[in-house]
DNA sequence: AATCGTCAAGAGCACTGCTCTCGATTTATC
DNA sequence: GATAAATCGAGAGCAGTGCTCTTGACGATT
């Protein structure tokens, strides 16, 4: 009995895949407005109406859309520090960095969904919160682990925090216990700056200005690394 | 018969005018992709078809509005700079920075029409590039007034810039005469740094994580200003 | 074996961008 | 000033969209 629901339940979640799968497809080829939910059904030999039965209304398809997105690009960033020196705290900021840039110049419509500006109308549901953070945590573990090995030291050219912003910095210490309340803004700073640079790339305002792309955002990237107080 | 001519003319361009504005309210109220033409003609008591005569296509309105928006945002920049004092360079990023982010919370899809993920389909003429300038120019004076006063000196702390990046760096100096390669790699952190903390805010990543906007922005802000070499 | 929930299918509604045609009006030319 | 040409608003129409509702069939549960 057991067996038997799950064997529904089973070709469920297999539509499912497949619906999600055609339409990150879709989406890398029209973009998220142009993604038809009739598209779907018409490539999956389907009748529309039956795709709503799977996904009720299209933002729920975005939103599957969405939290997938941010799983892949969390696990991206997973990986590429897993696979990193563990004490190299600068190379290891590099590499996520390249890591999130490769993985947004490999798709940059599921990139867009994600970073650039929100879908009109849709509202994110509470989903997307917990594989939203899953790259930010790698940042803050790459911070935390210099700063536990005492490797984290930022050059003294900011002025100083201002109280109000320390119940903010409260909620990202989290992610990496002991460091300052500089760091973190500094941190906050790098990483803003790490998705500007790649905004500014994939939504087409370097263009006509910057061409060696790849070499300036490496270059740049070290700069904030030395501007957040990683070694060399 | 100039007159005359005129006389046609001038109502074409007013109600061009009155399209562009009834479109803006409702790129405000329902996002780009949410803009429709049958409804801007519903609003104006014509027929859909009457407004395909002064824009043939949704990509043209977008157009005009991508112009406008450009604009816009370069006069706000423009008129910020102006108002302030011409021979305190920091003080001038400062406001030039609020500014935009002032701008933007002001006009949060106008700003995402522009600096956010392009609309799918839509290919940006040239008419956009001129305009969208405007507010780069400014940051370029800026930096290159402080330069040529003598007051731009940043801290040692990148390395050196990659010989590949002085054919970009020659495009970008012209905005600022005279800066060495490593200000115009540090002016482009800035900048994308701006954009992308303005951006994190829009469009939703600081939801759950930072409340204290304004305070962190302008913080962070003064930050890059130290990053850049201006002086308090 | 009967029943209840789930499913695909289809018709239909209101909407979209865009094209075409048709008179009417305005402009330009002779 | 009359006439030819360009421009204009209106309307119908096409193909497409998201989404709802109903219908009939299938499979699982009691």
């Amino acid at each position: 009995m057991n067996a038997s629901r799950t064997a529904r339940e089973r070709v469920r979640a297999e539509l499912v895949r497949e619906i999600t799968d055609i339409a990150r497809v879709q989406l890398a080829s029209e973009g998220a407005s142009g993604l038809s939910l009739r598209a779907v059904a018409r490539e999956m030999g389907m009748v529309s109406s039956a795709v709503h039965r799977y996904f009720p209304t299209k933002d729920d398809l975005l939103t599957a859309l969405i939290v997938d997105g941010y799983n892949s690009v969390g696990a991206a960033v997973e990986d590429a520090d897993a696979a990193g020196p563990p004490d190299d705290f600068g190379a290891r900021w590099l590499i996520v960095c390249h890591a999130v840039r490769n993985w947004a110049l490999a798709r940059p419509h599921e990139y867009a969904l994600i970073y650039g500006s929100p879908v009109p109308g849709y509202r994110a549901p509470e989903d997307t919160i917990g594989p939203a953070s899953r790259a930010t945590t790698v940042y803050g573990r790459i911070l935390g682990d210099a700063h536990r090995a005492g490797r984290l030291s930022p050059p003294d050219i900011c002025p100083p925090v201002p109280p109000i912003l320390s119940t903010d910095a409260e909620i990202i210490r989290s992610l990496m216990p002991g460091v300052s309340d500089d760091v973190i803004t500094r941190a906050i700073t790098a990483w803003t700056g790490l998705y500007g640079m790649i905004s500014f790339e994939l939504f087409g305002q370097f263009n006509n200005v910057v061409t060696h792309r790849a070499e300036l955002f490496d270059h740049n990237m070290r700069g904030l690394a030395r501007f957040l107080g990683l070694p060399d």
